[in-house]
DNA sequence: GACATAAGTTATCAGGTGATAACTTATGTC
DNA sequence: GACATAAGTTATCACCTGATAACTTATGTC
């Protein structure tokens, strides 16, 4: 049992941390991501993550404020961001996008307030001032509801997955909804 | 003590207990809504609840099943059903709207196959014979899409709750999409 | 009116939850 | 090299979860 101890790095395990809880919470929702399951995949005892972020409702909120940024999507031709978006929620490879965290712990009372104002602050904030014009926040909030639904449908519910057609029809149709509620910009 | 004791009626209990569950999923999600809750509301006790349904599962899925009817929505003039709709799902009083649980349960890895095939089944299928055409299913899909992250965010977070000019603003945007992918049967 | 049946109850089980207290040990500093 | 501190642990608490076993009692039927 000699085995070298662990290293002792509280920034990295927090990292870990942050991680695990990022998957776990886009996998199984709040209420079913146990902070001791996070715990074990970050390789950290449980009473080590809760000294770290509080509580799990604390947990939630830096991981969900970790996850969440837009990172990118908004410089580029403004005339793509739509098909840039899908590709951002839509990359199998990235699980932890916003749209999956806010979709999955939206019905929890719990998790609720937090996913409301992070997302208002980081998300559709952010995003409605790169947006501009009359009815931003609006356009913005229209925006990551089809995203988040997006998610929904597409990755939790096998409506779509059981079906790459029609994955692809509903792809293109958001892209185009999404860039045609973009360039409105003009009228209202 | 001597209160007159309970009228025993088993098809009356087990509709109170649908009521029950189906306000309960659609309030707090699947994970949270407890057994004794549900049972505490439809007046009645919880292994009296299991015997009727066998599982927590079981219950879920007489729910949702019993709760998803479009109930006449598919009635009348065709021009107007995106209003119908959105008169739906967002009737005050009618909180317990198809969207409403699909939102809240489709995050929780026992709750997502149920809901999966019930949704199919019973109101993405139905709708697409109703629309038509090609790609009905996938406009269907669009459609509850739509109306699902509609809940999400009118419903459950705040962002919308708050700002009652940005729900109105949101819920014309909502009628008339939903009316644009019915209406566009003829193409593609 | 006895009786079978179904509707209802209380008590309880085994397991999982978030959280806390108390303890150990690695690590950088003087 | 002693030592304070922070990083980590194990053990445990109080509570809630879905589910089951065993018991009671209302109700319709012959």
């Amino acid at each position: 049992m000699n085995t070298t101890p662990k290293r002792r790095n509280a920034e990295q395990t927090k990292a870990r941390i942050l991680l695990a809880a990022q998957k776990a919470f886009a996998e199984v929702g709040y209420a079913r991501a146990g902070i001791r399951d996070i715990a074990e995949a970050a390789d950290i005892s449980s009473p080590m993550l809760l000294r770290y972020f509080g509580s799990k409702a604390g947990l939630f909120e830096a991981a969900l404020t970790d996850a969440v940024s837009l990172a990118g999507v908004m410089e580029g031709d403004r005339k793509e961001i739509g098909k840039r978006l899908v590709a951002l929620f839509n990359d199998p490879q990235q699980e932890i996008t916003p749209p999956a965290i806010i979709a999955l712990s939206a019905g929890d009372p719990d998790a609720r307030g937090i996913t409301a104002r992070v997302t208002e602050e980081h998300v559709i904030g952010p995003f409605a001032r790169w947006l501009g014009g009359p009815g931003a926040e609006a356009r913005a909030t229209e925006i990551f509801m089809l995203a988040t639904s997006f998610v929904i449908y597409s990755r939790q519910l096998p409506i779509i997955t059981n079906n790459p057609a029609r994955e692809m029809e509903i792809s293109a149709w958001l892209a185009q909804s999404i860039q045609a509620i973009v360039d409105e910009s003009g009228s209202a």
